[in-house]
DNA sequence: TGGGCTAGTAAA
DNA sequence: TTACTAGCCCAT
């Protein structure tokens, strides 16, 4: 491409707004050539954004007189590479979601705005020419000065650790800098450092794991399911893993989900890879640390990108290996904007990448399980524990008819006191944070509602307020009912804040932890209230899920899981995989050091059928199961599904636009056996946020189908006016 | 009559 | 999404 040709073409640039389509501008004048994937500011109605350049065209459909020249081309080199924007705009294509806002989801939030791309870059210092006309000694009347004047010459050029090891600071470099003896230059972006992590030898592989290992091929695009028991030493499989890639000078790429990237597995994977160029990319980073995470990784001074979900669209310009761990988890979906889901994406990559990819979980996804039983993945088990831990003991606790206390059967509470007695440590489960789920009046019957959602007001007590979960909403507790003014209010059920009272005042000699999001809010909080448990002091740990997943707590021997019905009953298809998953992930908690393990169930149905097939199964048996019955019902994974949601202030509205969203799906592609149609439906959680939801549900045999339909649907639906309603496309749905 | 609010509209 | 405009209400 010479710069003549490109001088005078069109830029079609995806610019950050909800629109699907692109625009077409004139290069700004003066421009030197342009490249897609460059940032480029241009007038957009009446104000000026950044969008980025996806293509360069000679002829536009907009009319020649309305095209409008970029005020500015930002970058030199394209900040995303041709594979990332073909990536990207497969994701646009796929999801059904603006090119624009598919592209500005890509970039650090910091590179969104016009923010140069090397203002992350390391500084570094080296001799102006007169600099190094200098003799040896030239400086000898300031001796630090002098000693810098060495250290350049010998070395060339300094960065800022140099400095530091050579115990110079920046007022001497200062110094030389005003005499002109040195100048300042931009180097390479570092990944921001990791915390420090003692060097740790490999453990010894078993024979699974060594099979595991030996069935990834490198070079090559091919999906390998990795389905190992909690325990079983699937994180020694992808370090082995990726060591490979680093020895073949590739880079690697491993997703994880929200709650995985913990400091405890960063510590693990620094420990094991020094001196190493490794980034994190997570939400617990400045907009500055996330760049610089970015561009190092895009620059392949990392070598290592660990993040969760939107990791994947980290351009790696040598990548070799894609790693998604605990693939079923529900937070690599996307649930708003773009609705991607993080693991097919990185499926996607490896293929365009033509590099392997192994999924990695304990409790694979119905998705992933299907494509493995069915050959298009390769299926690789591990079924021990590793090191010296067995697997747990699981058992049932009825609680139908059972005198309770606070949420506990007697049976559970007298293991909770010998295992304590012990000196080991107990984990309690409770999927419910705050004190009850709600409030209630004893006299007239009155709960505690929220007044923007169809939904109950959470108590939590030690803030004394009631709480909206899905909208935040807030108000102070009441002490007496607000409609018939008795003081007869009770808190009804259990969350974590009233066990862990009850618990402390029946185990009072030993600390009771309490985890979950309202005592995790700052960043280390989570790692300081665990201390005691790693110390392995005997302890109770409550909490929600976020205790459920990647903790290795060898003195745990007793789990608890307060109450397994939850699930079981829900509306949505997918409630008993996620019961299943979440009751399995939780249960290898239990055991995982040198003592046994033991796990107890409450639950008011221990007759339930799936709940035997999982107890005595295993949840390979009982994803299987669910597996055949969903084939039965035409459920996804045997069929694709794509949501059209909509929400409104008034009800009739959207439920009126999605009326008419299937009478014009219905005339393009009438309803039969390949293509159906529900809905419109209102969504599980009805109200929210003061909006009535409601969903039309597409289910089609095969994902070619459904986006033949859906890519005119948006046209269409972009086109016309619903005055009040909004609406959304989600394709691969994970919640109704 | 003008200020402030909302609903509607266009974006290259 | 954002920024602006037309139309409307209501207090002065």
């Amino acid at each position: 491409m010479n710069v003549a040709s490109t001088r005078d073409r069109l830029l079609r640039v995806a610019v950050p707004v909800p629109l699907r389509r692109l625009f077409d501008y004139l290069p700004p004048e003066n421009a030197g050539p342009v490249q897609p994937g460059v940032r480029v500011r241009v007038p957009f109605a009446r104000r000026e954004v950044i969008g980025v350049v996806v293509d360069l065209v000679d002829s536009s459909e907009t009319p020649a007189h309305q095209l409008k020249a970029a005020s500015e081309v930002i970058d030199q080199s394209p900040l995303l590479p041709a594979d990332s924007l073909e990536l990207l705009q497969w994701v646009s294509a796929y999801y059904q979601a603006p090119p624009g806002e598919a592209l500005a989801g890509a970039l650090p939030v910091a590179l969104r705005g016009g923010k140069a791309a090397d203002s992350w870059a390391s500084r570094a210092w080296r001799l102006t020419t007169e600099g190094k006309g200098l003799p040896r000694d030239g400086l000898a009347r300031a001796p630090r000065q002098q000693a810098l004047l060495q250290l350049l010459l010998d070395a060339g050029q300094i960065g800022k650790s140099g400095l530091d090891s050579a115990g110079i600071t920046t007022a001497t470099v200062k110094a030389l800098k005003d005499k002109g003896l040195v100048e300042e230059v931009r180097g390479g972006v570092e990944p921001p450092p990791l915390p420090a992590a003692q060097p740790a030898p490999p453990p010894e592989l078993n024979d699974e794991q060594r099979t595991a290992l030996e069935a990834v091929a490198f070079g090559r695009f091919s999906v390998a399911l990795l389905e190992g028991t909690t325990g079983s030493g699937k994180t020694e499989v992808y370090l082995r893993l990726i060591e490979q890639a680093l020895a073949r000078g590739e880079q690697a790429l491993l997703l994880v989900p929200e709650i995985g990237l913990t400091p405890q597995t960063l510590r693990r994977i620094a420990a094991r890879f020094e001196g190493v160029g490794i980034a994190a990319l997570h939400s617990g980073l400045s907009d500055g640390e996330r760049a610089q995470g970015w561009l190092a990784a895009a620059s392949g001074s990392a070598r290592i990108l660990v993040g969760t979900r939107s990791a994947v669209f980290t351009p790696l310009p040598e990548l070799g290996l894609v790693i998604v761990d605990e693939e079923h988890d529900q937070s690599f979906k996307q649930q708003d904007g773009v609705r991607y889901h993080g693991r097919d994406v990185a499926i996607k990559l490896a293929h365009r990448r033509q590099v392997p990819v192994l999924l990695g979980s304990a409790t694979p996804a119905l998705e992933s399980l299907h494509n493995a039983l069915s050959g298009r993945y390769q299926l690789l088990q591990l079924t021990q524990r590793a090191g010296a831990a067995r697997p747990p003991q699981i058992s049932l606790v009825p609680t139908r008819g059972i005198a309770m206390v606070e949420g506990f059967a007697p049976d559970t509470l007298r293991h909770i006191d010998e295992t304590l007695t012990r000196g080991e440590q107990v984990l309690v489960f409770i999927n419910r944070r705050g004190f009850a789920p709600t409030l209630a009046c004893e006299d007239c019957g009155w709960m505690a509602d929220c007044p923007h959602c169809s939904s109950h007001l959470t108590l939590h007590r030690g803030r004394r307020h009631l709480r909206c979960h899905h909208c935040d909403f807030v108000q102070p507790q009441p002490h007496q009912c607000p409609q018939c003014f008795s003081a007869a209010i009770t808190a009804l059920g259990a969350g974590t804040e009233r066990s862990e009272l009850m618990l402390q005042q029946r185990f009072g000699q030993v600390p009771v932890i309490r985890i979950d999001r309202d005592t995790t809010s700052s960043k280390q909080a989570m790692e300081e209230l665990l201390r005691p448990a790693n110390a392995g002091k005997p302890c109770l740990l409550v909490g929600t899920q976020m205790l459920a997943k990647g903790h290795h707590l060898p003195r745990v021997t007793l789990v608890v899981i307060q109450d397994a019905d939850g699930g079981l009953f829900s509306a949505d298809f997918r409630g008993a995989e996620r019961t299943g998953q979440l009751l399995e992930q939780v249960a290898g908690r239990a055991g995982r050091g040198e003592l046994a393990g033991k796990v107890l169930v409450q639950t008011r149905y221990p007759e339930h059928p799936l709940l035997q097939l999982l107890l005595s199964r295993g949840y390979g048996a009982y994803a299987r199961h669910l597996l055949s019955e969903r084939q039965l019902t035409g459920l996804p994974p045997h069929t694709a599904m794509a949501l059209i949601r909509a929400d409104s202030e008034e009800p009739q509205r959207g439920e009126q636009f999605l009326q008419s969203c299937r009478q014009q799906l219905e005339y393009w592609q009438p309803p039969a056996t390949e293509l159906q149609y529900l809905g419109p439906v209102p969504a599980l959680l009805e109200r929210k946020s003061g909006r009535f939801r409601f969903y039309l549900q597409l289910t089609a045999a095969d994902r070619v189908r459904l986006q033949k339909l859906l890519a005119p649907f948006c046209q269409w639906a972009e086109g016309n006016r619903f005055p009040g309603v909004r609406w959304s496309i989600d394709m691969d749905a994970q919640d109704l």
